[in-house]
DNA sequence: CCTAAATTACGACAACTTGTCGAATTTGTC
DNA sequence: GACAAATTCGACAAGTTGTCGTAATTTAGG
């Protein structure tokens, strides 16, 4: 009645993440450079932090092979996205994805270059379940 | 940088809201009856604190007009979905949904049906493109 | 082996959100 | 006016998040 099934990523968590789906792994210290460029000593510790209860989530593996740890994605962008999509849908439409694609396809927040890309997705899929 | 845009609706807030786009307007007590059927004398206020907040947010409207408050949604079901929607393809994919719903397309998470539904309405959406 | 520097673990905080209560105030009805 | 219902709102406990600092551990060089 009241899991959270699948967790949320923050601002700075998703941040993180950000950099890891773009280039991985990283150690701690890659990420906090980019992250605080100006690199106070206190900050370290945050992006440690951070990293820790990614892990902690499950968003992040540690290498613990090396000397320095280097973390890595446990989970791709797309497979979170879908996953927040589906607790989306979850919540406001029963687990129906249509009305919110509706909804997109609607207000034309869709591109015309991925209403052709869409389309032709369809027809794969509609085609593979008819052979079923 | 650091806008919430749109805001989230809590459990028990959504709770409220799911009443009220079932049906509306509705009294604070309606709601309460709804929502704790024991009718603790003490839960009065917890509705009204959420009804509150509610109208804070902008999700609900009250109709003054009456002698016990009525309140209305102000936001249906659909757009809340669809902003819901949106500020996640933002924060996730750059605003493009196409990566969305291609991977729920490619793990079958939506229905034949649904698949069905999909594809007409972007065959009226792709003719309404082209006429531009 | 020993030490300085880097790395890591983690307790503690402040700020914020949420759901909850209860007390005080307002409003409506007889 | 008095009583009951409705409303407002301050206060709290929990939980989350980003932050920092310190303590513990590890690494690399002598």
């Amino acid at each position: 009645m009241s899991d959270k099934r699948y967790s949320t990523l923050a601002n700075a968590e998703l941040s993180i993440m950000e950099l890891l789906w773009k280039e991985s792994p990283l150690t701690a210290r890659q990420i906090r450079e980019e992250l605080y460029p100006d690199a106070r000593t206190a900050q370290h510790g945050t992006v440690q932090r951070l990293l820790q209860r990614l892990e902690e989530k499950g968003f992040v593996a540690r290498d613990t092979s090396e000397p320095v740890l280097l973390f890595s994605p446990q989970i791709s962008r797309v497979e979170h996205a879908g996953a927040q999509m589906e607790s989306l849908a979850e919540k406001l439409t029963e687990g129906s994805l249509a009305p919110l694609i509706t909804h997109f396809v609607e207000e034309r927040k869709i591109s015309r270059e991925e209403i052709r890309r869409l389309r032709l997705l369809l027809n794969e899929l509609d085609k593979g379940e008819a052979e079923k």
